[in-house]
DNA sequence: CCTGAAATTTACTCTGA
DNA sequence: TCAGAGTAAATTTCAGG
């Protein structure tokens, strides 16, 4: 059980990267080994944690959320305990497709989805600025946003 | 032929989102329709552009990617050029996992994933500032990255 | 660790309601 | 538009090199 990844193996979790519902059949194909090796290889690379999940991408403007922003949010305690706490209520705001806690100027930076100004006006003031240890917030507008996956 | 959606397919659409792995037989039996329907429904969904792609999650840090970052990044020139020419460069830039065209302070903010302080060195002098648009840029570490997809 | 083929499960198609 | 049954195709398992 070696615990280096070889290059096919790279070769497979870069093209699910970049497209989580190849069939094995297809990997196989592009990479040029059998099926079953595939088909183990996957598995195995799952099992050891390499490949985690896979997300779906959809059209947000058709399904109505036209309004996409970063908040940039500033707590006034970094205690451990309310960085946990933040994060789980954070993940569960209507909205919020991602989170994360920064190591600068701002402590946490959500990207979110909204329908309309008046849901968004909602989001920051009925939602997050209830928290009581949120010190600041800004709201930028996302104009253009691109998965690009480079990184194998 | 409807345009709207019903809750049905919503719920195709939020399971997905989630877990993009998800055969058809188990869609069906989690929202409780027949196996045809739910093909029916993702073939039409897909055709009709509400489901876009999938990608699946890697374990960075176990690839040996240990440092990420959240790259705000100004221009000196907006024109629509000039931003083009940006967006197609720096979706080629190894370490690039996300890109975001920004309505605000910063132009771009760039989601970056490197194996070492080296690399991101490397990124930012070599890579990134060479592009002569570039005015500034502002680095800042993520210690925790989370998928939320809490839209639907 | 890979291959190739068998066994099983799933996806896909179509008919009828 | 949905459900059910049949066909095609894929996944999964396994023995052998």
């Amino acid at each position: 059980m070696r615990n280096e990844l070889d290059s096919k193996d790279i070769q497979i979790l870069s093209l699910l990267l970049n497209n989580a519902r190849l069939s094995n059949k297809e990997i196989a194909a592009k990479i040029e080994i059998a099926q079953s090796s595939t088909h183990d290889r996957i598995k195995k690379l799952t099992q050891k944690g390499y490949l985690k999940g896979a997300f779906a991408q959809i059209d947000q403007k058709k399904l109505g959320l036209n309004i996409e922003v970063i908040l940039a949010i500033k707590l006034n305690k970094q205690h451990r305990a309310i960085i946990a706490d933040f994060i789980e209520k954070a993940s569960q705001l209507p909205g919020v497709i991602q989170l994360f806690h920064m190591a600068g100027n701002s402590d946490f930076i959500l990207h979110v989805a909204v329908k309309d100004s008046d849901e968004l006006r909602g989001f920051i003031l009925d939602r997050l600025s209830t928290l009581d240890y949120i010190q600041s917030t800004e709201t930028t507008m996302v104009l253009h946003n691109e998965r690009v996956n480079n990184i194998l």
